[in-house]
DNA sequence: GTTCGATTTGACTGATCGTTCCAAATAGGT
DNA sequence: ACCTATTTGGAACGATCAGTCAAATCGAAC
């Protein structure tokens, strides 16, 4: 076998990742993949069979890197209250005022654009909003339990609640990222479990 | 003046605004316009100068016929529990168990797609989200004034706080339209003001 | 009934799209 | 140093993109 791969698939992948995460995936070309990601047209095709295997992969890595890393990490370090709200801040943190709008969440931009037409999508984006609606309800159950939330909350509401929030910032993060108000959102949907 | 247009400016826009909707700006191709108004090209390029131009104006038409007076509406007719909660269940009411996605909220979709990259498509989404704030901030202090929400609810908070479950619940609709998710989301939100 | 002129139509443009292809470049095994 | 399997970047493909334009169309005016 003489000569291997001269780039890093992961390295390309990651690249490929931001571009989607950043304008979506009709808004990138595949010219633009190759200028951003520094690996030739053909060595792309040779990695994933089109643009839409592409983007799954891309997706994927989000999914594994950052949604899944992130709440396993925050799960397992932090108490209920400070693990929600850390979540909440992780995407609103960067934000400063008058900064221009940043990426929001790859998950979410793809769950507008792309999951009513493309099945495949649809199924990482919905898996990856129960799992994030199963970490609420688990730390939810986890607060009330040691007394830092209110006794009476029903978890599976607040769970559910909490994700529609923590997407509405995602949201509001592309279209009004104005600090207050991603910061009273926030305070608001963690000040509401007690 | 010899032969009157042969097309409804405003039933072409309608049809332009549904496509625009439910496939995006990037996904939705002058030709697709073509066909889903049935108004020619050249026509459509004397009406509006160009693809961006008809979009603003299909988007302008959607916040203006859609959310403007669904707003005023709902704050004539409705006591303030009922308001807030009708604008929850006016997406969500469509959606039966099963049923393919829907196209959710144009303005949100708008939001994440362009909102980043099109100052213009920016500023009426911004104003638009404002003003869906500014409602829940009028009917909150309604509520409370008359007894039906919690007297300690700050109308500020609570309103922000709505306008982030209002853009989940549109963003869910698209990605998982499951009614007992949904009803859940609702139900929460409108149970938290007391 | 003929003329007038705004509107419609659909063929056409150059650019760009995703994808294919291939000749040149490369480096490990011999 | 020479193979040779593999990668590489860019040329080239047909399709489709947004946008243009001249010829056809039809109602109104005379």
């Amino acid at each position: 076998m003489p000569w291997e791969r001269q780039f890093d698939v992961d390295e390309m992948l990651g690249k490929a990742m931001s571009a989607f995460w950043r304008r979506g995936y009709e808004a990138t070309s595949v010219q633009d993949l190759v200028d951003e990601t520094g690996v030739g047209r053909g060595s792309l095709y040779a990695t994933y069979p089109d643009k839409h295997a592409l983007f799954l992969a891309a997706l994927r890595m989000y999914d594994d890197r950052n949604r899944r890393v992130r709440l396993v990490e925050l799960e397992r370090t932090l108490p209920p209250r400070q693990a929600i709200e850390a979540l909440f801040q992780s995407f609103t943190a960067k934000i400063k005022s008058g900064s221009a709008a940043a990426d929001g969440c790859f998950l979410t931009n793809t769950a507008l654009e792309m999951a009513p037409r493309d099945p495949e999508a649809a199924e990482i984006v919905g898996r990856a909003q129960a799992e994030i609606e199963a970490f609420f309800r688990r730390t939810v159950r986890r607060g009330i339990r040691d007394g830092a939330f209110r006794p009476d909350l029903d978890p599976d509401a607040a769970a559910s609640g909490l994700l529609a929030s923590l997407i509405g910032v995602t949201v509001l993060i592309r279209s009004r990222p104005e600090p207050k108000l991603l910061g009273r959102v926030v305070r608001e949907a963690v000040d509401r479990l007690g």
